[in-house]
DNA sequence: TTCGACATACCAACCAGTTGGTATGCAGAT
DNA sequence: ATCTGCATACCAACTGGTTGGTATGTCGAA
């Protein structure tokens, strides 16, 4: 019953996992062993390997873990009630504008992270993080497809790939974050994307 | 003089060099083992440590010789010649989308993959990193504020935010490349950037 | 003979994964 | 209620292979 507070106290499996979504954000899934997720989680060895059958198990559910996180904190978000799609889309900028904040790897994407690492060695997590990143621009894209019907049904281009753009540039706005250790850039970066959507949809 | 192609066959250094750059971004920097490059370079460890004195240098003279190549293709290329600022700067997204092609690892950003992987692990990379991506920027930004000050002198954005911007699309695109296995994800994001950079600057 | 350029052989630290174990909880039989 | 049998949760210690790095040697050019 008594609970610490940094480790969260939560079954082990989950304590492995936000463990894992910390450090490799922070040292990479390469730079990461199993040990350090252990430590940071409060484990040991036995516990990780009797949970995740090998590290790229891990770093597959650690994605899901990420997704899960990332589709309550959206899902749920203020600005998905506001009536006009265009306003649901600049929510969206907006907020990833307001979480800004904190340590950069409170922040950063795991999934955009893990996808530059690992693509030609772990194709099961680059699986995964595509699935996952494919599903996020999915929910943008319904946002996307609605504003377009309505304020400009004849524009050139799709509103799938408005959604890899939009996503394109939140994940380059965080390696610029990373290069100059703050997420003041990213801020910059963001409020052109913001232009853009005003541009695209004039109302 | 002569060179083959894959394994060239200039000075040790450069081989090296030009090996770590396509080994690492395949597998990323933390992935990559000494031996690993040199082996690309078929050369021995013993060769390795007389031109570098530690894995780390090496990641910060490879940024060197990435920025050094880049510096070239992109220096001497045609629409550099262009007179309107502008055309220079859809010069050089049109060349950015024509790079695409080859393997991913071909023309993926050496400096935006070891920045996401060494961020707080190995500072003097990261600082190389970011100092040649800025630099690359700041070839753009010379467009774009002659760009501005001749099409939209009373823009509310500076020239530095957009050069970053653009290079954020650009970074974010190859990510996406490498989710999707293919280039031509990243050809779609690239279309929105020319699409906004015309918006921005209404001739 | 000396020096730079490279190779060979080797080491100590590290790392993913294994092994063998203990503690605890639970289900059903008695 | 209590005992038995078994599964789950977790741990400490170990292993075999890998990795960054070193020590030493060879060879050709100056």
């Amino acid at each position: 019953m008594s609970k610490t507070l940094a480790e969260n106290t939560s079954d082990a499996r989950s304590r492995l996992l936000d463990a894992a979504m910390t450090v490799i954000r922070q040292k990479g899934f390469s730079a990461t062993t199993v040990d350090d997720i252990c430590q940071a989680a409060g484990l040991t060895k036995g516990s990780f390997f009797h949970y995740f059958k090998s590290k790229q198990d891990l770093g597959v559910a650690a994605a899901q873990h990420f997704a899960d996180m990332a589709d309550g904190l959206f899902g749920s978000a203020d600005y998905r009630k506001l009536a006009d799609p265009v306003d649901r889309l600049l929510g969206y900028v907006d907020l990833r504008v307001a979480i800004l904040q904190g340590p950069i790897s409170s922040f950063t994407c795991l999934l955009g992270t893990m996808t530059q690492e690992v693509y030609k060695s772990h194709p099961a997590i680059l699986a995964a993080c595509d699935r996952h990143m494919a599903e996020h621009i999915g929910e943008l894209v319904k946002d996307i497809t609605e504003a377009r019907d309505l304020y400009c049904p004849d524009a050139l281009w799709t509103p799938d790939s408005l959604g890899l753009h939009i996503q394109a540039v939140l994940q380059g706005s965080f390696i610029f974050a990373k290069a100059r250790g703050g997420p003041e850039v990213a801020v910059e970066i963001l409020g052109h994307l913001r232009r853009y959507l005003k541009m695209l949809f004039k109302r």
